[in-house]
Order: C-alpha cells, then sequence, then structure tokens
DNA sequence: GCCAAAGTACACAGGTCTGTGTAACTAAAA
DNA sequence: TTTTAGTTACACAGACCTGTGTACTTTGGC
C-alpha cells in the first residue's frame, strides 16, 4: 500500500475484477462463480479472501468511495469542471451510472449499511461543492451545493437512460446560470460548447 | 375497460400486485411465487395470465407509463407544482425513487426493451415541461426543459438515497431561478418555505 | 531439500428461481 | 343437467445461487 509499484495482491485482483462487474452488470446479477471464473482462480480462493458475497459487496462499495483529486485552479473552474468530467465519463461505454444509487436501488431499502454508505457518499461530494462556494464568499453555500448536487445525480440519472453526455453539458449551463444569479463571476464564457 | 366500476379483473390483481412490490423490494428481488402467494393463487392462475415474468416487468413499466393530468392553472404554477408534487411523494414511506430509472439500474443495459420505455417516459416528461416553457414564450424552451428534467431526476435521486423531502424544495428554488433567468416572472414568491 | 502458506479441483448441501405438467375442483352458462 | 372456462394443488425439471469440506498441488522462504 505504501510502495506504488507493489505487484497486485490476490485480494487486489478479485477486489478489482468484483468491481467492474458488480459496476457493469449488477451485484445481483453478479455470482461469486463469474468473479473467480474471470479472474481464473478457484472459488475457494475468492472465499479465502472475503468471508461472504456481503462483504465483497461492501468492499466494492468502499473501493468506489474515492475523494476527489485536490486541485489548485479557481474554485468556479474546479466547480464547473466537475461537469466536464461528468461528460468525458458519459461518453465513455463502460458507464453505467452512480454505483451508489445503482446499489441502493438494486438492494433495496433493505440492506442497511449500503445505503448508509450511499448517504455518506453523495455528502461528502455535496461538501466538497459547499467549501468551494465558501470560499467564492456566495450567501448560501449550503443550498446552492445542494442544488448542484441536484444536477450531478440528475445528469448520471438521465445518461443512465438516454446515454446522452448532453445531459452534462445541459446540467452545467444550469449550473453557470445557478452562480451567476449568486453573485459568482464567471470569467471563461466558453458558454454552449465544452 | 369502458364501465369504470366494472369489477378488477384477476389480471388486473396481479398486476397491480406485482407493480407493488417490484417497486418497492425491486424486480429480481420479487419472484412469481411471492406475487401469487401474496394474492392468495397459484403460480399456475399467474403464468395463465402472463406467459413470463418478463411479460409482466414489461406489463409492469407500461402500467407505470402514467400522463400528468391536464391542469388549468398557469403553466409557471404547474411547473414549480411539480416539484411540490414529488416532495409530497417523497414524505410518502412507500417512495422509493423513480421506476424506469431502478429498472435500467437493476436489469442493466442488457434488456433494450426496458431501456426503451424508460427513454420514452423520460422524453415525454421533459416534452411535458417544453410545452408549458413554450406557451411562456422562453427563449430556448428545449433546453431549458431538459434542465429542469433534471432537477426532477436529480432530486429523486437524491431522495432515494437520503430520504429527504428537503432535496424536492431545493430543486424547486433552482428551477426557480432558471426560470427567472429566462425571464419568466414569478407571481406567488412563496420562496424557501413550501 | 523442507516446510508452511496459499491456491486448486471438485463435489455437494441447501436454497432460490422460472416455468411446466397434470388431475381434480368450482362455478357459471347453455 | 351438462358443458366449459378458469382455478387449484402440487410435484417436478432445470438452472443458478451462496457457501463449505476435503484432499491434492504449487510456490516461495529458510
Amino acid at each position: 500500500m505504501a510502495s506504488p509499484h507493489q505487484k497486485q495482491t490476490m485480494k487486489d485482483r478479485i477486489l478489482q475484477t468484483a468491481d467492474r462487474l458488480f459496476y457493469l452488470k449488477g451485484i445481483r446479477a453478479i455470482g461469486v462463480d463469474t468473479i473467480s471464473a474471470e479472474i481464473g482462480i478457484s472459488k475457494r480462493t475468492l472465499y479465502n479472501h472475503f468471508p461472504s458475497k456481503d462483504a465483497l459487496i461492501a468492499a466494492y462499495l468502499e473501493h468506489r468511495f474515492v475523494q476527489p483529486k485536490p486541485s489548485d485552479k479557481p474554485p468556479v473552474e474546479q466547480i464547473l469542471g466537475t461537469f466536464d468530467a461528468l461528460e468525458r465519463r458519459f461518453g465513455a461505454k463502460d458507464f453505467r451510472g452512480c454505483p451508489f444509487v445503482n446499489a441502493v436501488a438494486e438492494l433495496g431499502g433493505e440492506d442497511k449499511s449500503v445505503k448508509k454508505v450511499a448517504i455518506a457518499f453523495k455528502e461528502s461530494r455535496r461538501l466538497w461543492f459547499r467549501d468551494r462556494l465558501t470560499e467564492l464568499g456566495v450567501a448560501d453555500p449550503e443550498a446552492l451545493a445542494t442544488q448542484l448536487q441536484l444536477l450531478v445525480d440528475g445528469s448520471i440519472a438521465q445518461d443512465l437512460v438516454r446515454d446522452d453526455p448532453a445531459m452534462a453539458r445541459a446540467a452545467k449551463e444550469a449550473a453557470r446560470v445557478l452562480l451567476e444569479n449568486a453573485g459568482v463571476k464567471i470569467s471563461s464564457p466558453d458558454g454552449a460548447k465544452a
């Protein structure tokens, strides 16, 4: 974990493969046999590293819970850049919505731990927006952060259904209007086109 | 079908129960045995009315595809009222997100017919916004309709995860800003509170 | 070379699921 | 009363799932 070029452990390989298949095909749709077969290991080995499928699911969601990289750019560029990044990811053919929202939709309100991590993730994203808005000195960073997060999640849901990266651009346009309405000056007006 | 007080047919009862359970617990989580047991009929009867579970799923989604009631209210009130209705539904304990988005998340890109009806539904909602925006004479009703739909889907996704009806109010606030930015005058400023 | 840890092969238990087959039953229409 | 359409009870096939047990083999460190 310290050394960056350390050889990938078996546990890493299992988690990485589970991540890809769970995300792409759905958690319920993928059995442990499929995962172990994909790696070319025995099912026994998988169960030697993860005590149950539930544990693997939990590890999958933790693995997806990554913080955005710190950036030196001005806050307003960071905020709007979020939607450019979204648009890029929408274009990728292996994009299939938000793993946390999907997991909640798939596993339902039954599994409380899944919902818990999903809430934590969404809130961490909202706080990321809020911190940058605070830096910009807007009047109500909490409320505006929530609204920006709505645009993010809305565009993700729309793209999941429509496969249309333009949803990210539409969200960006709306975000720009909300920001300007809050008194934020936007320097580079690369308007309709990304 | 013509007579409104016609006795509910067996097919109706099956569809109604399937609808409730599929939506609340998830499509993959509910088996045909569970549905027939809930109604108190044999599994055979269910299969006499629907040739397969897939057919039942398709009927479920068609059944969910309802158009909003026509309204006499001014367009701007209809648009903002959408978010009030959302807030009310978020408060209900049997609300569990958008059935179409959930179905796509659950069944994946595999099932093309599911995705097809989901796209049709989302587009029909967007067009509903667009028609009212056109009536209001805004400059670009297409783009604004897409943005409003983003707010709707975003608040639904957020509420699915957080169980927080305030998401609908946040979306309404953002919608108000977008509308005013497009030159729409909003008469009753029942601001932060619903 | 020796040993311990890790992985493999493979069967299997016990559960769930979709979908079918069949014979008996019920109720209403003719 | 007889026919007929719908329903029931129930077993079952065949598939897939999670998880375990066990004996064998590989592999890296000493």
